[in-house]
DNA sequence: CATTTTGTTTGCGCCAGCGCAAAGACGCCG
DNA sequence: CGGCGTCTTTGCGCTGGCGCAAACAAAATG
């Protein structure tokens, strides 16, 4: 709704635009509509059939998806300048995750109907949409590979390094996660058990490579984590 | 090279010419090379330029992905109709797998300045490719979520399963595998050992759910093996 | 047909990581 | 400010699955 400008203009930068002219950036922004996701509320839901394609202005989203038993996984975080549902662009599809708000949230919302014109009328569209969903194939290829290979404090190790690089900010300590992420949160993304990550993160506290506490955490020595986190 | 026209014919049907009428079709194939590679060539090492897409006319190719230790992953068979390689549209990238035959194996090749010319020019191959890619995320993305969260053997099930879905032809016993796989093949893709699946496997041919040999498998009874995969 | 190579089976011992239970800590909300 | 809900820690026992070793079986080779 109140799109602030500055925004806008850093949202340029986003991978979905690559190649496009101010124009037409804006033409494809002033074609979606705006909406406020507070923290914690769900998006879209595994299962729903796909009616919206989703751009985040400003916050961030976790992707989840379940088993049947109910025990989930957590696919990936979505933060600002990134897309998620592409798969609106085809039809009669469904969600195939959930998406839920971890802080507060601004998206930039497309239709099936309106993503699909976007589509035809900017080809470069597409290729960036599929540049992305590769770059993103490579991700959980590369996740398969370790949940199969590695230990399980290497593979928490690199799921630290993974949201250093993606949502790090220094501080005076180091640097830090800056969203809400808690001890689940890490076991649901690297395929292990709330009571394992507590347990490794409390070992690497006491050696000096973080601090951390409820929720959040920060990285006080990235080369050590790295260095464990490819030799094991 | 002798393209036979009933070959090309079938691989009309294939997901990645969607849309696209018989002349246009006939046009992107042409402007292909094909090549033959013998069971167990190498197409591409993981980490080389991308210089070329494949698609499979007949035959098979496995794909793997390594770690620095050397362990190996298998992220996807492709078989006949399937292209690999996608990531050639873009520049400047590396294969993120190796390819290699598993049988002998018929290939249309594309290189990279044909295939973004292809693009261009047919609006259809960019969707078709993401709907394509986006299918395959979806694949990785739930056997991500069966490697985190299901028993071993409940995994191997389901690489069964989906090795019967994808190449399972009838035979008087049930329906077989109708490529080579080794025990191995079936560890590196589940995320187990070569030792656990050659005990789950003696387990269920003992209760009739399955016959095996020497890289050879016929599922006798996949209802049972269904009922396994998803309840554990 | 003999020999080598490659794949499969199975006994055995071990341990990484799970998961319960219970206590402790933090932060929010009334 | 006090109480409650949520998140975190840690001891403890257990077990699923790993991986060595060694025998066996089936192809490939020549």
């Amino acid at each position: 709704m109140d799109t602030k400008p500055h925004i806008s203009d850093s949202l340029h930068e986003s991978e979905i635009f690559k190649g496009l002219v101010g124009k037409q950036y804006l033409d494809i922004i002033k074609r979606g509509r705006s909406i406020n996701f507070q923290s914690k509320n769900i998006l879209f839901h595994q299962g729903d059939p796909a009616i919206n394609c989703f751009l985040v202005k400003r916050g961030r989203l976790k992707l989840t998806k379940l088993n049947e038993q109910g025990k989930e996984v957590i696919l990936r975080y979505i933060g600002t300048g990134e897309v998620t549902a592409a798969i609106v662009v085809l039809e009669n599809r469904d969600y195939p995750v959930t998406a839920e708000s971890v802080v507060d949230t601004d998206v930039i919302v497309w239709d099936r109907p309106t993503m699909t014109q976007l589509f035809h009328q900017y080809p470069d569209l597409p290729i960036n949409m599929l540049d992305i969903i590769l770059k993103r194939l490579d991700n959980v290829q590369n996740r398969y590979l370790e949940v199969c290979t590695e230990q399980v404090n290497q593979r928490i190790a690199r799921t630290l390094l993974r949201f250093m690089r993606r949502a790090g900010s220094k501080t005076r300590d180091g640097i830090q996660i800056d969203f809400p992420i808690s001890r689940q949160n890490i076991a649901d993304y690297s395929g292990t058990t709330l009571y394992t990550v507590s347990r490794t993160l409390s070992a690497w506290e006491k050696i000096g490579w973080i601090k951390s506490g409820r929720e959040h955490i920060i990285i006080t020595d990235p080369h050590a984590l790295v260095r464990f986190s490819e030799t094991g």
